[in-house]
DNA sequence: GTCACGATGTCAGTGACTGTCATGCGGCTA
DNA sequence: TAGCCGCATGACAGTCACTGACATCGTGAC
């Protein structure tokens, strides 16, 4: 056993988590994370780049899996086949996390700044999911479109799934999301 | 004539964007910009929500525009030409204003701060556009669907068009990038 | 002429974030 | 076993974004 208590980062995220949920983002210094935490302030600064940051660490795992999972698709798999893939992989993930999932999405919704950071992780993933399609050989701009495209879908399914907690399961939500996204494009 | 300078909104807007250009956003500070405009930081707060806002104050204008231009759409269009007319009005106040928009892009671009500023921006853009589109008829989660594909040609065109000064002009990448999200998203 | 209004200035305060140096346990090496 | 080193953390001072409260003073209504 080190000299401290270990998982410094893990106390760090739920300590967060909890204050965030219990008195709202603005609220809650990043001394009072930090005391909840057993730790200072200074090394919370050592974990998370920011105040917010702390509430997106699984955003890097989830990428990875995403990514894979287009990568790992058929070779005869269309890039928006591809992209399905990858949506299924992550209505799963999300399904098996229900009450985190939706206990984070609570806070992250409730305040603007972590929506903007939220925007900017899916933006860095449809980057991830659009490299992963060229990797297919889909040329740009198509892989961009499909990469932002499947984004938008998770988007618009996600929020349902996180509005409705006796509706349909994720991945189901983001098959019929798909779907009405090719009926809505469809025709000239 | 009042008893300041007038339009000091408009002189701390071209104060921090010829300060983020010169020496980058980090490197700024409010009070510099202010000194700069002849006002005092304090007065730059009174004008802006925080020290990103100063680079967005047109975004809602062009939201009214492409709402409007979603709303004036035939009758008879469907969801995604709705879209379509707004991204040409999109593309044409872009290009009536190139100068100024691959300058401004060029800032926000450099800066990951000011990249989720701006996606947060579209993402209420987004949601405004699917609220046109509902008042046109059109149901969930169709219409916002619609919008998010709409947004995601809308950065994806954006993008080539302000990397390639001598490539084709906005409302045509806008044109071609919706045709390629429709081959992309076509086929079961 | 008075007076309310509105845009700005002044000032003090909080808290996010950073740079720098100190501390002490675990492991490595002689 | 003794000395040394790396690494996670603590302590502390400093900058700057942002806010609240109050003062100032042209302008226009009356």
């Amino acid at each position: 056993m080190g000299r401290w208590e270990p998982d410094a980062r893990g106390r760090l995220e739920r300590s967060a988590l909890e204050l965030y949920a219990e008195r709202g983002f603005d609220q809650t210094t990043v001394a009072e994370i930090a005391r909840r935490a057993g730790l200072t302030e200074r090394t919370f600064f050592r974990h998370f780049a920011d105040k917010r940051e702390v509430l997106f660490h699984g955003s890097h795992a989830l990428e990875e899996l995403l990514v894979d999972a287009v990568a790992g698709a058929p070779d005869t798999a269309a890039p928006m086949d591809a992209i399905a893939t990858a949506l299924d992989v992550a209505g799963g993930m999300f399904e098996e996390r229900r009450e985190f999932a939706r206990r984070r999405n609570a806070v992250v919704a409730a305040h603007a700044e972590l929506r903007e950071r939220e925007l900017i992780k899916l933006a860095s993933l449809a980057a991830s999911l659009a490299g992963a399609l060229r990797g297919r050989g889909v040329a740009e701009p198509a892989a961009s479109l499909a990469a932002e495209a499947g984004i938008a879908v998770f988007k618009i399914a996600f929020e349902r799934w996180a509005g409705d907690a006796d509706g349909p399961d994720l991945p189901r939500l983001m098959r019929e999301s798909l779907d009405e996204l090719r009926a809505v494009t469809a025709g000239a």
